[in-house]
DNA sequence: CGGTCTCTTGACGGAGTTCAAAGCTAGTGG
DNA sequence: CCACTAGCTTTGAACTCCGTCAAGAGACCG
């Protein structure tokens, strides 16, 4: 556990055996079951959910009472809602485990505090929170650029791993078309 | 000018004047006019843009050779390509100027040099990302939750002086419509 | 083996695009 | 200061993608 988390963040930043103990004793693990809620709508997102282990959603509930999918997360990514979390608002989504998923869990207070004290996770974050940016302005292009139909292959060819482990009508919800919809891509390919 | 960048920068960081001399000392200025571009397609975006003063866009050309304006920026706002600043990798993007505008700049380089000599730039740019970050989370909420009518009455309620400064046909590709649909939904209401 | 959850099929409708042409507006040069 | 032109906006008709609704077929779980 403690491992995994050294590795990812060495991926950034070079940090000692004695800085990575000192940000890990912040950390809290925790299990969530299949289905169990992180994070529930108009309640503020008071934690940043690093996923060791599992997959969940993020999505909000439509007008018409429909859940929109507006992100996926597994092991080695970041889950929160970044507006509730950063401004200290109450959420409009949902964050939900998917699959029984294990995760460090983080407070604001917890992480202002180690910014002051770590320099280096200053940094730290800049960079994931660039990352983040940067992934969030790709998925922008995708569903820009692309038509139902090719984001469905780009998708299907992009995370294939991701279409085994997440039921169809969620792939839908997320590609922003109908379940029935996909239904026919998949029948017309 | 100076006063501009120190009024900016202190809304999220306390920087005392030295500091202030320090990091203005590596900012460059320049005035682009009226369609001068600051970056074209397949260049690496080597700025970091502070405007000063003046409207900028940033736009791709889509497969049938229309234009599709990604993002507007204003004064006080940084104008750059994300992907290609951070990653240095070739821009899919233009960056146009749509009046006269007059920016600040950063390289890459001098950025990351002043990262290492002051920390507290670390701490200003990580809040700016996260900033940029909430804001396109939003805009690609509003896109997901709204309609093109929709759209076009919250962007012409939000931003009333955008409409004036900007033609129309801008604002109809900002909002994924076609400048003939949106001259169809402002007859109808 | 019965029920709930998930996926498929088909008919219909509506939001938004495309293409072509005409009407406007504003900037430019004479 | 007017006339001309290029760029911008409007109009309308035909078409397309995709959503909605309803019903049925699998598939998984207790």
């Amino acid at each position: 556990m403690k491992e995994q988390i050294k590795r990812y963040f060495n991926r950034y930043v070079d940090l000692n055996d004695i800085e990575i103990d000192m940000i890990y004793s912040k950390l809290t693990a925790k299990t969530f079951q299949k289905k169990e809620f992180l994070l529930k709508e108009n309640t503020v997102c008071r934690y940043n959910y690093f996923i060791l282990k599992g997959v969940i959603r993020s999505f909000y509930i439509d007008k018409k009472g429909h859940e929109k999918i507006t992100q996926f997360a597994i092991d080695n990514w970041w889950a929160t809602n970044m507006e509730s979390f950063i401004n200290e608002t109450p959420s409009t989504q949902y964050i939900q485990a998917i699959e029984e998923t294990t995760v460090l869990y983080l407070s604001k207070e917890t992480l202002d505090l180690l910014y002051t004290e770590h320099p280096k996770l200053e940094r730290l974050f800049r960079i994931i929170t660039e990352n983040m940016l940067i992934a969030n302005l790709r998925k922008s292009d995708v569903f820009l650029q692309m038509r139902s139909k090719e984001r469905y292959t780009f998708f299907a060819e992009k995370l294939p791993n991701f279409i085994q482990r997440v039921p169809q009508y969620m792939i839908a919800s997320y590609l922003e078309i109908t379940p029935e919809y996909l239904s026919e891509l998949k029948k017309a390919k």
